[in-house]
Order: structure tokens, then C-alpha cells, then sequence
DNA sequence: GCGAATTACTTTATCGTTAAACAAAGGTAT
DNA sequence: ATACCTTTGTTTAACGATAAAGTAATTCGC
């Protein structure tokens, strides 16, 4: 079986070689090599097994081909909403096609100085993906950023003082305005906005302002409320829609913030016998592939969660590996997916 | 701004004590050391902002404090599916609860060569959530054995010759059949099962295997069909439906292997205004947290898949303190979760 | 009151790799 | 033939931590 503990150097005795030729060889330096320490290299690598030691590797190269991923979740399974998946693959896709690793942690805000990504030295670089109020989550990006390693925001800008950092963003707010728009340009009045309120992400405002922005360009002719839902289950939804209807009308139009919340208002609509979109009009904003398995299908916006994912990667590798980032942030773009209840 | 490469020396050189016992300081280990000294370490290590350098630690004391969870999947988006994505969560909630750190790698069977937590040494130990057919998935288990270190295979029972193995599985066989007994003690004898066959896991074969349990003990009063659909969306359930209905009647039930299935099973019978469960009762296997979004809301099975997770992480763990896997196979139980359309 | 055990550290050697400097052999220009 | 590259390696000295062994001062058993 696989003798274990193999090094370089056990190698380039079997090879006839300096352990230095077979470290040249195994990191594809084999430009200037002839074919024949080539082959016999090669056969003692095979032969005997090898596999570097990442280790000791990074602790001279001073590089760990390894990338940080840190999730701020509130709850432990923090990869239970649909679009933090996406996120992950994506990043995780682009760094492995480029020789890299993925370290993935969840935490939620309060525990992130217990963040081992943090206390230890052991990425190139930390990408995170942020939550909370304004005030916490510029804690924690300068929390992060204090480690002095390269530093990728997602979903989130980056704040002033971050010298070695980088945001990818999405267009939540164009998208959520040009949704609001449409709303409001076949007929609806008054909206209604659900938002979740636990894990609060920026994209979560950013949607919430560009529903504001377009309410406000139709001027008194249209009118806006906001709710929050905890968590977005489909008590929680049920429980903020029933307070709100015991001192308002029925509204023109529900806009979730996201697509969990969105299957949740049908339901509940469904129940009151509320007809969608005839009565109500309804609409989320895919935190996940999911509108398309919801009956009627839910008019939604898509978010590029695996895109901002590779692009993170693709930032963060390109920071490695020139140095500097090529720019400060990028904006990829949300785009509205029309379905039956809007 | 924080200074970086700052070493252990320059922590002792502060505190006036040897590298040494600055070591033992942050690993802990404070227990024989007087007062004034611990003070002074500490001082100097929040004053310097120390990190300890992974790679250095690792290289002496044999240890990475990091564990590889290897998705094999087709897809790019491995984590699209939401079971895949409870069980990482519960894998990192316990590595990081134990001090350990998660790489996370999913790549196609066929690629797994290329997989970098297979060919460098860069972990304490390999988790492998395998899929493909029978004779791929055995390749792919002896592939990761060959690294030597040791492996706690995710619902896949773990096959001889793999001294230093453990597995962790779910009673997927079980779940299926009393959720196929309940089919039948509840009137229906034609019974249809819907499998995905994308990405073949293992626990898709038993749950097929609990069907056919079923039926068999009810012998010849009952009768099933298999049909496979791809990877299981919407097109591929209605393709496949209408395929089988040219050449056979409408069934009593239809088992789905997912509850993506599931939910596109009841899209396509409500199209045909079929009603569920009069006419046709149909049931999932949660795959994801999703059954609940169905409506009318899908029978299923739950499958703990953050538990799983947890449990991998744990036997994991045990391995690494004790030096041998405490028990090769545990087994979580699935629950019956009853709704609406069986 | 003396050797043995304990406490609280320090010293030394080393983990497996790579950066950097060096060297020998062969080829080219002059 | 001499000087000067180029090619194809080798040698040496780290990287930053920890295991293991060592040491000086104190406490303890009897």
C-alpha cells in the first residue's frame, strides 16, 4: 500500500537526481530539462507515490494556493438559503480551475474574532460574504482587512481604509426598482414590501431602496410600505401579513425580498382565497433557483450568485498574481424573470 | 496598520521570554507558567497582533487542523443540490466547533485526478460524497484510499480493503419502504418510482431498493415501474410522464427519489388536471428543505442531512484524537413526513 | 538535611520544501 | 585559444513553527 511520508528527497535518490530537480519537476518547471532525468523523475514520482507537502511548500514559498471563504450567518446552517450556495460553487469552481483551494467557514457575526481563517495565518486571501446591521458589518470587513491579507467583499462595498480590497456586486437596486416599475406601470398603487430581518445583507436594502426609488419617481400617485418577516418561514410571513391587513386594505402589489418570502405570500393568499396576480400582484427576488417550482410560477428577479462567486475568484487570483487588483469593484447584472403573478 | 510576517521570535523578543513558551502560550497550554509571564505574552501578542503561520505548524507537528470534503458531482454548481449543501453545513459547523477548518473541493468522477486535496498533502483527513454508478463510485473510493489518509465516506457504504475508513449513512432503504407500505396499506397497487439518474448516489439506489421491498412483500396484489428522468427538472419529469403514459395507465401512486421530482411531478398532474391524492397520490424524498414550498404540500421523507454532516465531522475528529475510527458505519434515521398528497 | 521530584522555563535540532547562488559542460563568437 | 553565453543541473541556507531534551530553581518526602 501507499508507503506514507514520502519527500523530495526519497525521490531524487530513486530518480539519481538533486531533490531540487524533482521540486523544479513537479511544479511543471521542466522547461530546461532533458528527457531523460525528465523520464526518470517521472518514474520515481509514480512509482513511489509522491505527493508534495502543502506545508512545508507554503512555509517557504510564503504562499498557501489556499483562498478563505467566511459566511456571516446568523444560524449554523448557514448555507441553507439557496444563493449562498451558488456563491460558494461559483468561487469554488474559479479557484480550483486555477490551482487553488477552497477554505470555507460560517460564523455568525458575534463569533467572527473566534474565526480561525482570521486568528491563523493559512490563506493567500479572504473573501467574505457579510451580514448584519451597517455598523456590523463594517466591523467585520475591519476585522478582516486587520489580517493585511487581500480582501474580496461580496455583496457588500467596500468601506473607505481598505487598501487591499475589492467589491462584487450585483445590480439588486436597478433590479429591484425596474421590477417596481413594472408593477407600477400595469396599474398597481399601493406595494407592500416584505423583507427579511435576519440575516440582513446589504442586497436586502439595496433592493428595499430601489423599490423606494421607484415609488418615488411616480410621485403621490403611488404609495409604499415596508414589513419586516423575521426569517421569511411561512409563519413568520403569515404572522407580519396578518398585523398588516388588521390596519391597512389589501395592497396592489406584495414585493418580497426574496423568493422563499414570495412563496410564502402565495400561500398565504392562496388561503385567504386572495386570486394572484387578478387581486394582488406578487413578486420575490431569486436568493435561489426556486421561483420555477412555485405554482403560478413567481415573477422574480435572477441574481447572478454563481457569476459573483467566479468573479470573486477571478479578483482575488488576479490580485495573487499581479499584485494589485485590477479594479476596485464589479457590478454584475440582475435580470428580471417575468412569471404568472405579476 | 498591522505590521505582517510577524514571528514568534518577535513575540519573545518582545516579551523578553524564548519562542518557546510563546508557543505554548498560544496553543494553551499555560498550565505550568507563572502569572507575570502570561501576562507579558499576552501583551505582546495583542501588541504585535500575532498570527500564528499554519504552514509552519503543520510542517513539525504533522497536523493541518483541516479536513477535505470532496463533492463529486456533475455539475459545475455541485451545491445546487440543497441536501449536498445541509450536509457541509453540518460538517463545518463541527470541524469548526473542534478547531479544524473545512476545504471544500467538487469536482465530475472523471476529474478526479486533477483533484488537488488528493494530489498534495494538505489535510488531516478526506470526506467523500460520491456519486456515479456502482463500479465509478468503488473507483473513486480506492483513488482517495490511495492518499493514505483517512476517509469517512458520506452515504456510501464503505467497501473492504479500506483499513482506514469509516462511513456515515442514512436509512434511506427503510424510510422508502414505509413510505411505500403507507402507499399501499392506504389502497394503491400500481406504483410508479421517478428516479433521478445524473448524479447516481448511492442512497437513490436504495430508496429504489426500499420500493421494491415493499412491493415484493405484498406480492402479487402490487406492481411496480421504474423510470429514470435525467437530472430531474421540470422538462425531464413531464417528458419522461408522458413517455410512460402512451404505454401504461395512470398509476395509483408515483414515487419521486427527490422532492425536486416530487414538486415536478405535481406540476405536470395538476397540467393534466389530474387531482392528488384522489386520483394519483405522490410522494418525495427531501433532498432538499423544500416540501414544505410544494402546494399542495408533497408527502415525504426527511433525510438529516445536517446531521449527517455532523456525524462525519465527529467520527472524523474521533480518528484524529484517538488514532482509530471509533466504529466503521453509523446510520441516521429518516423520518416520515406526511403532507398533503399521499 | 539530602536526594528526588516538580516547576518554569530555555536550547537545540528538525519538519519538507523552495529561493538564491553556484558550477560544470557544451556551444559561439572573435 | 580565449572570453562569454546557455543549458542543465547541484548546493546551501533559509522559511516559522514544535518535539524533545536540557537546565536552574524550588518544593517535597522521610
Amino acid at each position: 500500500m501507499s508507503q506514507d511520508r514520502i519527500t523530495l528527497a526519497d525521490v531524487a535518490r530513486r530518480a539519481g537526481v538533486s531533490a531540487m530537480s524533482v521540486s523544479n519537476f513537479v511544479n511543471g518547471r521542466h522547461g530546461a530539462m532533458t528527457e531523460t532525468t525528465r523520464d526518470r523523475i517521472a518514474e520515481a514520482v509514480s512509482a513511489l507515490n509522491y505527493r508534495p507537502h502543502s506545508a512545508a511548500r507554503s512555509i517557504r514559498s510564503a504562499r498557501t494556493w489556499s483562498i478563505g471563504l467566511i459566511v456571516i450567518d446568523e444560524s449554523p446552517t448557514y448555507l441553507s438559503d439557496g444563493y449562498t450556495t451558488q456563491v460558494v460553487s461559483g468561487l469554488g469552481d474559479m479557484l480550483n480551475a486555477h490551482g487553488y483551494t477552497l477554505q470555507l467557514e460560517g460564523l455568525p457575526g458575534g463569533r467572527l474574532t473566534q474565526s480561525r481563517l482570521i486568528r491563523h495565518r493559512q490563506t493567500d486571501g479572504l473573501c467574505v460574504l457579510p451580514s448584519g446591521d451597517p455598523a456590523a458589518r463594517k466591523r467585520i470587513i475591519a476585522t478582516v482587512a486587520a489580517t493585511g491579507q487581500p480582501v474580496v467583499l461580496l455583496l457588500e462595498t467596500l468601506p473607505r481604509g481598505i487598501p487591499d480590497g475589492c467589491a462584487v456586486l450585483q445590480s439588486d437596486r436597478k433590479g429591484a426598482r425596474e421590477l417596481a416599475m413594472h408593477l407600477l406601470a400595469t396599474g398597481a398603487r399601493r406595494i407592500l414590501c416584505l423583507k427579511q430581518t435576519y440575516n440582513q445583507w446589504q442586497a436586502v436594502a439595496e433592493r428595499e431602496a430601489g423599490i423606494a426609488d421607484a415609488v418615488e419617481a411616480n410621485g403621490d400617485r403611488a404609495q409604499l410600505d415596508v414589513l419586516g418577516c423575521g426569517e421569511g418561514r411561512f409563519e413568520d410571513v403569515a404572522k407580519a401579513l396578518e398585523a398588516y391587513l388588521e390596519n391597512a386594505p389589501m395592497p396592489d402589489a406584495i414585493m418580497a425580498s426574496n423568493d422563499q418570502i414570495g412563496i410564502g405570500v402565495l400561500k398565504d393568499l392562496k388561503s385567504r382565497g386572495v386570486r394572484v396576480p387578478d387581486a394582488v400582484k406578487v413578486t420575490g427576488f431569486n436568493a435561489f433557483d426556486f421561483w420555477k417550482y412555485s405554482d403560478p410560477v413567481l415573477t422574480t428577479v435572477r441574481s447572478p450568485g454563481f457569476e459573483l462567486g467566479q468573479e470573486a475568484g477571478r479578483a482575488m487570483i488576479e490580485r495573487l498574481e499581479t499584485g494589485s487588483f485590477a479594479r476596485r469593484k464589479a457590478v454584475l447584472e440582475t435580470t428580471l424573470q417575468p412569471g404568472d403573478t405579476a
